[in-house]
DNA sequence: CCATTTAACTTGCATTTTGCAAGTGAGTTG
DNA sequence: CAACTCACTTGCAAAATGCAAGTTAAATGG
């Protein structure tokens, strides 16, 4: 064995994160899961970039692969797939919030309110742990059976 | 003029970072700008992930377009094209380490030395001056006509 | 000078990926 | 138990990618 032939897009720090989410409609899925609390495979299927449905699984079990998400059926609906976000993409935030500030600077068109950055700025640490404790809310939220209604 | 047929992927800040660096070689050329102080055609051709020339002709003018990159020609050399990162490229790079570090921890073949991790967690915007720097310097170098030799 | 080389692309074409629409099949609900 | 929900799969046309082979303009060497 003296090389591989197609050798995993890992090594280099860039290369490592381009191979794992380096595409718009994973860049999407991350976002849905951890700042839109989505979990479910029709709640990413309703953003409103309109991803279809054969990517949507093709890049839900690349993000399985790449150690991102895990599956669960639901405790209270066997029918329906919960997708958790592993603490490996929740550890994606920081970097996250830093590209969400950049991309409110530099986009005209942004909807983000001024609001965001501002407190980002002023103390990155509290706002990191606010979306950190809106994926534990979100997740217990999801793990615990549903009261039927 | 009720709505554009294609809206350009901006408003939300994750789809704009995306629409604009959200693909695997606009992040290699990023890197390779940003952390290796590539600047020309030739240089950006010879990185280890191997672009094909229609490819990179076509990110390059990509990223021209969203600001990025401007194009000059070189000073030293009129054949020569130098490709400059825009103050908008570099206010990335925060975004960058971020992701760096994350990599460096989750990527087991990672080839980046420990010493980068530790010292961006010791002190984030010493290391951070210190890329800005090193951005600057190779912008000098390109940037003045070389004596001839 | 003028042939050769360097540098930055462009073009053509085969392969791969994407996007869209229409299934499918395992639960769940009334 | 029929209709429905949910999470996919399949087929196919269109677009993006990868590879090899030009092309053009400017240096360089003899």
């Amino acid at each position: 064995m003296v090389k591989q032939p197609k050798p995993p897009w890992a090594g280099c720090p860039v290369r490592y994160a381009a191979g794992i989410f380096g595409d718009k409609w994973s860049f999407v899925l991350l976002r849905d899961m951890l700042l839109h609390g989505k979990r479910y495979y029709g709640e990413f299927l309703a953003s409103e970039e309109g991803i279809s449905t054969n990517i949507l699984a093709d890049r839900l079990s690349k993000l399985e692969l790449g150690g991102m998400v895990t599956r669960h059926t639901d405790q209270a609906k066997k029918s329906k797939i919960c997708y958790l976000p592993t603490p490996k993409a929740r550890a994606l935030l920081p970097a996250f919030l830093h590209m969400m500030v950049w991309s409110t600077v530099y986009d005209e068109a942004t909807e983000a309110p001024a609001s965001f950055a501002a407190a980002f700025r002023q103390d990155p640490e509290a706002t990191l742990a606010w979306y950190e404790a809106e994926i534990d809310r979100v997740n217990e939220t999801v793990g615990q059976a549903r009261t039927p209604s």
